[in-house]
DNA sequence: CGCGATTGGTAACACTGTTGCGATACGCTC
DNA sequence: GAGCGTATCGCAACAGTGTTACCAATCGCG
């Protein structure tokens, strides 16, 4: 036929690893096509031909931080309190988060413009938070949390620890603000909150 | 001395105006200076003399989004009752974001790449959350909230409302799921979690 | 009336994502 | 083995971006 591809499964990873790399040091701004192909020693139709687009790769990176994450989460012990499970699970949330703010920055914030997961990407984002919704399930049906749709309680955990993280990384909290202490202290009040009475 | 001055606070506004149109119109990605430029009737060259650069015009739309929505916060009446209190902040919270997602995104997310507020912003920004810390602290005083720092309970309300309105404006949370009647519950449980047992 | 100073638009620069074209380099056929 | 066909990939052009240097325009004052 032609001349061997070099556009292959070997150098889809290279890219991905180096545009993690280069979002990490120095933020979505700086991920360039150019720059990323030229560091990955190819050209900017490798990204076109592996990928489709700019925003397809970021759609693989987030992906990618997706499967991290879910497999985070997955990972946490239950102790059957869920109270204490929820609490564990946000803790695990923020630590992922943190370990790459970049990353997470792709994944819940629309840090690239023009960027938007399709189909796939969010059917992987939602079943990473599978664990959340076992949990609050199993407390409803033993009679510990109150009587209300999962999803309600799933949401409100999966907003406070959202929210909490996301203003963190974004620098909106107050400087002063220990977010490690009372990051634990949030997440047991508002579990609490739907215990039943 | 010289020319008139064209360049001055009337066009300012006009910018400002147009540049809000913009992006809520196609987002933060569709705002560009030529383009601003030219619906305003001068050039490039009038966003430099008047803004300094990009970042330092949407800087200004930043602070301008901050008025509007602690005007929209302190605006809403107190009843003495905390947690009804700060779910009716809560929900003011969620109005305002709805009524201008695209200012939002900039006030709350880094949709703009190179954007970071600046410390006149970043202070009028912590102002107009000032009714929330007044409602917690006048709670803990009374004796109804546990007697943790106010601060603490002030992030994790504004955690989680900023987390369940942001998924809500990126599209993370499922199709199904109705907004409107789990947000208050949401809030209330959380609320609740700090009422003095 | 013309000089000087100040103001603002034009155009260039360096960069971006994207795409078409042409060079490349292989397997197959003669 | 030589030449052809074709799949493949890199270069370069295109349209767009933010930014800046320059030069023309425009006024008040002498």
């Amino acid at each position: 036929m032609a001349r061997p591809r070099t556009h292959d499964e070997a150098l889809r990873l290279r890219l991905l690893d180096r545009a993690g790399e280069l979002i990490s040091a120095d933020g979505p701004k700086a991920l360039s096509l150019r720059k990323l192909a030229a560091e990955a020693g190819t050209s900017t139709t490798a990204v076109y031909s592996l990928f489709g687009s700019k925003p397809d790769l970021v759609n693989a990176l987030y992906m990618e931080g997706f499967r991290r994450f879910g497999a985070r989460m997955a990972s946490v012990a239950r102790s059957g309190d869920p109270v204490a499970d929820l609490v564990a699970l946000g803790a695990a949330y923020r630590t992922s988060a943190l370990a790459d703010p970049h990353l997470y920055a792709i994944m819940f914030t629309k840090s690239v413009p023009g960027f938007e997961p399709n189909e796939e990407a969010e059917k992987l984002a939602r079943s990473s938070l599978e664990p959340l919704q076992e949990v609050i399930s199993a407390a409803i049906a033993a009679g510990i949390f109150v009587d209300v749709p999962a999803e309600t309680i799933a949401v409100s955990c999966w907003g406070i620890v959202h929210g909490l993280v996301s203003l963190e990384l974004t620098g909106n909290l107050p400087d002063e603000f220990s977010v490690g202490g009372a990051y634990e202290t949030a997440l047991r009040a508002n579990a609490s909150g739907w215990l039943r009475p």
